[in-house]
DNA sequence: CTTGATCCTGTAGTGGCTACAGGTTGCAGG
DNA sequence: CCTGCAACCTGTAGCCACTACAGGATCAAG
């Protein structure tokens, strides 16, 4: 058994983190101390390992519970997992894609200073394209 | 003079951001008509867009904020300007890198997945992968 | 005069934590 | 046995940038 921060040096987790997923319903409770102390086995703590994987790989904290569930459950169902894991690969591609586009954009609008000029390029676009449209209707 | 609902046409915010952006010191309050509804001027419903677009740019609200008092002050100070957007590129660019390592991992996670199998070898990864290390000292 | 669009204030919720404040417990050294 | 300090406890508030109501007032058109 472990006491909180062990199991957060274990899990990569945050004591006050643990907590939290404890509080929200995302872990489970651990048993306690006869001092009320939390005390976790080592498969709570894997457990807890496995949630931070997922939120590394970007995984929504719903999505990790989900994962987590389908990982301890008798059977593994594959198709569930997939689809979860797809969906998130997706989601990351456009996450990527948009940022791309933002580069682009952030890029070009830098490459107009050619350092402290007095007038500025970059505002003057940016006055520009924030031009106020007319009512779309 | 434009009520509120035409302000957040012509900036493309929405009613309620402009209201919070307002509560909050992000947008100076406008002036009010008679029975209190605001009131805004072409030139406020410009510094909106603006924010507006420095929001679409990714730039946090502070630095969309900076860059609307550097647009509207007298001088146009490029160095400070191109500060700010370069800060913004090398963040956007930095996160352009971590989605795109999240991609890999997400992927070569999610090609293991051959379809619904009973043993599901990206459980079985992330099982390993979120393997309980020993207490790092 | 009625209807429906627009507006008002104020509050609470989102996701996923993080950071206290203010207290208790456990353990090691003296 | 006492002291000190690390580790733990609960509870609350804050972060970012909104979004979504609830419950009411006002305006313009028919």
């Amino acid at each position: 058994m472990f006491g909180i921060g062990e199991a957060a040096r274990r899990s990569g987790l945050s004591i006050e983190t643990i907590r939290y997923y404890e509080r929200e319903g995302f872990a489970p409770p651990p048993g306690r101390t006869a001092s009320g102390r939390r005390a976790y086995s080592a498969r709570e703590v894997a457990a807890l390992a496995f949630l931070k994987r997922c939120r590394d790989l970007g995984f929504p904290l719903a999505d990790a519970v989900a994962l987590r569930d389908l990982a301890t459950g008798a059977e593994a169902p594959c198709a569930e997992v997939e689809a979860i894991g797809c969906g998130q690969l997706a989601e990351v591609r456009r996450k990527i894609a948009e940022l791309q586009a933002l580069e682009q954009a952030l890029a070009e609008l830098v490459g107009n200073c050619a350092g402290g000029q007095a007038a500025c390029p970059m505002l003057d676009r940016l006055r520009q394209e924030a031009g106020v449209t007319s009512p779309a209707r």
